[in-house]
RNA sequence: GGGCGCGUAGCUCAGCGGUAGAGCGCUGCCCUUACAAGGCAGAUGUCGGCGGUUCGAAACCGUCCGCGCCCACCA
């Protein structure tokens, strides 16, 4: 136990975050708190961290989504539960790639230039940077993960994982090969999954271009002329009697010279345009279903670059300069017979790149999903996976059940390479992890890697061994509670859903789904680099605190809702942790102990009976927001409970029974070191850092972290809390009072105080105090005179009261009252009312109308006791 | 085209059947011996519009207006 007034007499005036929080979390490590111990016979309490990209730095978003774990593992790890707090980064395949190769464009130089191999050891190079500001930047947010266990998911166990699921889900054939219709980005060169395609509207043109000539002739529309040279067929739907006696001829394809059928497919909406569809099977997904129900060629007239490959006088061109051409060519051959401009419509573009997506037809490796999906879905129908907030159920469902097969090969170089090996006659061998691939003369591995969220997928369970089976694993699967954004619900929860089921043998991989929302800055405005209005939260770190972020975003999280945050709040909660700090400092000078049992409740205060039962109230009821999830609601629980009750009443409170000394003062010492001590526990979760310095300073205990959460002891006291709100009202009355008169907060006036029967005796020092009133002593002169809730506070103000400016504070409070009042007697009066509302709202009215009666007369008094103007 | 959600104090948001709340901002007085990163006191809203249900609606229902997000193969 540290002596508390040398202890306090250390403590400055001012916290200092940047001073105390980074030695405060290099200790923690370093005494292991953050150790996960799958032996350990506690319950277990698992979070992985959704793995950051490696792409760069962490950015407020993250520092969002770190507190909110951060503070779910540390309440836990306080309440005694095996906690394991798993960190570890993505490859982020496309992303990470697409950064490298940037850097290599600012030499001059592209991949192609240094080779796979040498690439790919640049992009290792590359994360050993950034992954080491990336946990910088945890340590310095105080992220209490167990290091020991970090994991990559191009480590050597993720690999494993990856390919031996791979293998599994081949062998279930759940994994084939197939040529199809991918979203493909020129510009990156690769595949990308539908969700990697992202929709936004572009001016375009539509052209409705008529094909063959006379009778034979239909006109058909199109966005994308380029891809005409490519059309293998004009479809119109099999009852439309309009083209009928054309079905089953050929027409001419203008600028080719081919010809190329009519065929009648159901696809078609009649009532659309001319009700005719130009097929194009290797540009388009439903051309290419209309295609193959009709046997037809696939021709593909792009490259991957999107250059036109059709010879012609259109060789060579880019797919939009093509686009081009091609009209005016056929404008030329007045083939044109409407066009709309501009067309606004809707474009994919690649979410990496912003480049507009070309669908092209080719050859990639699929996961077979509706046994997985159907797993995925049934698992949250059954309520075995919560989601959290309920609202996004619906959302889940809508994509889980209505999913197409999934993409997963990439055209990329950074990545897990797909462990399959093709033989010289064009054999397929997938390859385990301690298999050896075949050898020998033409064998090769496939050349595309696999989408980044593969391995992600296998997160809860890779990061634990698997496929081993590991004692981690057996402790630590399923994973407690998954907290991420809503906007990777897709992206990874699904996915996650997925494989967590196939791979563990039906155990879902999390009970929980906790979203969350995404920061936004401080006008509700997306946070973006390109806008401005990003933020580095290392800058608000240093500035203001780990704490301070921390609190801010705590403060603001309620469940799946977006997350404003300015500057300026960050300075608010800053401003709390020094009132934290201060408020301790105090309760260290005045000798504020945890030593000892508290006294039994018969020798406590009334003051002291009425903050204990707060605190405990206030203890369950941040545990009921734990348990839901409802961060900014326990935050702002806390908040009010330390600033509005404890310091601003209980301590000023406490400073009158401390200067008269005695039994009294020593029990309030007990029960002050007994609420900071609670308090500095209940608040460490969301504000590790300052927390952890005052908890030790005060109790001398070893460190917070490990420290009991507490629990409520079920100590309530409702008179006290009656009496206190009660003094409260009566001090707050008399200091408006003393407001409106214009007198100096400071200055000392002689006063009697008459309690009446409000009970409130034991208080007239403690409101003399607050009040500034002195002892009235000799020749006191009651010059006002203020009746408060049934007490009476006579002031000599020796002829200073403005009473003007009394009288017309007074009147609008009676007039208010008297509304009051009147409302509630209707409301009393009305018979339907007594006989449909429940007891205890007109018992609440009835309290109200009594209340309202006293005002009145109250202020009546009041008004009658100030002289006449 | 479907689905979800939102419009509450100057700003960002809670409240979701019993007569309006928070943070920040704002006004006034004060360096009252823990804290001026503070204290005390205070002002501020026809709870998007219109109908309906109800004794009672910001809250429930309908409708309209404005905004956002997600999904979808609109030639």
């Amino acid at each position: 136990m540290t002596n508390p007034q040398s202890s306090a007499a250390e403590l400055p005036t001012q916290y200092t975050p940047a001073e105390v929080e980074a030695p405060l979390y290099e200790r923690w490590v370093e005494r292991g708190y953050f150790k996960a111990d799958e032996k350990s016979g506690k319950e277990p309490y698992t979070v992985v961290i959704p793995p950051p990209n490696v792409t760069g730095s962490l950015h407020l978003g993250h520092a969002f989504e770190h507190t909110l774990i951060d503070a779910l593992t540390r309440r836990k790890r306080m309440q005694g539960y095996e906690t394991l707090w798993q960190p570890g980064m993505d490859h982020a395949g496309i992303a990470t790639q697409n950064v490298v190769e940037r850097e290599l464009a600012k030499e001059g130089k592209s991949r192609h230039d240094l080779g796979r191999e040498a690439f790919i050891e640049r992009v290792w190079q590359w994360k050993a940077e950034s992954g080491g500001k990336i946990s910088g930047q945890m340590r310095r947010l105080g992220d209490g993960v167990d290091w020991d266990r970090e994991r990559f998911t191009m480590d050597q166990g993720c690999s494993d994982a990856v390919q031996t699921i791979f293998k599994r889900l081949y062998d279930d054939e759940l994994i084939y090969r197939a040529e199809r219709i991918i979203n493909w980005c020129p510009r990156c060169l690769t595949a990308i999954s539908d969700i990697e395609v992202e929709y936004q509207e572009d001016d375009g043109e539509l052209v409705s271009i008529r094909y063959g000539d006379g009778d034979a002739s239909i006109v058909v529309a199109t966005t994308r002329a380029e891809t005409m040279l490519g059309d293998t067929a004009v479809a119109v739907h099999p009852d439309d009697e309009r083209y009928a006696h054309l079905v089953g001829t050929e027409i001419e394809l203008p600028l080719t010279g081919r010809r190329i059928p009519i065929v009648a497919d159901e696809h078609v909406d009649p009532e659309f345009g001319s009700g005719a569809v130009k097929v194009t099977p290797a540009h388009d997904p439903n051309d290419f279903e209309i295609g193959r129900r009709h046997n037809l060629e696939n021709l593909n007239v792009l490259d991957e670059h999107g250059v036109i490959t059709a010879h012609g006088p259109f060789l060579g061109q880019d797919r939009f300069e093509a686009r081009s051409a091609i009209v005016a060519a056929l404008r030329a051959e007045g083939r044109i017979v409407a066009e709309k401009r501009p067309y606004v419509h809707s474009v994919g573009h690649c979410s990496r790149c912003k480049t507009t997506v070309e669908p092209r037809l080719s050859m990639q490796w699929w996961v077979k999903v509706g046994p997985l999906a159907k797993a995925a879905g049934d698992a949250v129908r059954d309520g075995r996976v919560k989601v959290h907030p309920k609202e996004m159920e619906s959302r889940y469902f809508g994509w889980i059940d209505n999913l197409n097969d999934w993409c997963i090969s990439r055209q990329l170089w950074w990545g897990h390479r797909i462990p399959v090996w093709h033989g010289p006659n064009g054999e397929i061998v997938c390859v385990g992890p301690d298999e050896e691939p075949p050898s020998g003369d033409g064998w090769t591995q496939d050349t595309d890697v696999l989408d980044t969220w593969f391995s992600s997928g296998l997160w809860p369970f890779s990061t634990m061994g698997w496929p081993e089976e590991t004692d981690s694993l057996a402790k630590f699967y399923p994973n407690s509670v998954l907290v991420t954004g809503y906007d990777i619900l897709f992206f990874w929860v699904a996915r996650m859903m997925m494989f967590g089921l196939y791979a563990m043998d039906g155990q879902e991989p999390f009970h929980t789904i906790a979203l969350h929302g995404m920061v936004r800055d401080q006008f509700g405005k997306k946070m973006s680099k390109s806008f401005g209005n990003a933020v580095d939260p290392l800058d608000w770190m240093d500035k203001y605190g780990s704490d301070a972020v921390r609190f801010t975003l705590a403060r603001g999280a309620n469940p799946g809702v977006d997350v404003p945050i300015g500057e300026d709040w960050v300075q608010g909660s800053r401003n709390f942790a020094n009132k934290v700090w201060n408020a301790t400092r105090f309760a260290l000078m005045n000798g504020a102990t945890v030593e000892g049992p508290l006294p039994p409740v018969e020798q406590l205060s009334s003051t002291d009976r009425w903050i204990l039962s707060r605190l405990n109230a206030v203890v369950a009821e941040v545990d009921a927001y734990y348990e839901d999830y409802q961060f900014a609601k326990l935050s702002d629980a806390l908040f009010h409970f330390a600033w509005d009750e404890v310091f601003d009443w209980y301590v000023e409170l406490s400073k009158t029974t401390f200067a008269e000394g005695g039994p009294a003062a020593d029990a309030s010492r007990r029960v002050l070191g007994e609420v900071l001590d609670v308090m500095l526990r209940l608040l460490h979760p969301v504000v590790p850092f300052v927390t952890e310095s005052l908890w030790t300073t005060l109790t001398g205990g070893e460190s917070v972290v490990i420290a009991d959460w507490p629990t409520d002891s079920g100590f309530r006291d409702a008179a006290a809390e009656a009496e206190i709100a009660k003094l409260q009202q009566v001090i707050t009355e008399v200091r408006r009072f003393r407001s409106d008169q214009g007198l100096q907060p400071g200055q000392r006036v002689p006063a009697r105080i008459d309690f009446g029967d409000t009970g409130l005796d034991a208080h007239d020092a403690a409101a003399r105090q607050l009040l500034r009133l002195q002892p009235e002593g000799a020749g006191f002169s009651e010059t006002a005179s203020l009746p408060v809730s049934g007490a009476k506070i006579s002031l000599d103000l020796s002829g200073a009261i403005d009473f003007a400016a009394e009288r017309k504070r007074l009147t609008k409070d009676l007039a208010a009252a008297e509304k009051e009042k009147k409302q509630s007697e209707a409301k009393l009066g009305n018979e339907a009312f007594l006989a449909k509302a429940p007891d205890n709202v007109v018992e609440k009215i009835r309290t109200r109308l009594s209340t309202a009666d006293a005002d009145i007369a109250r202020i009546q008094t009041q008004l009658d006791s100030l002289p006449k103007a």
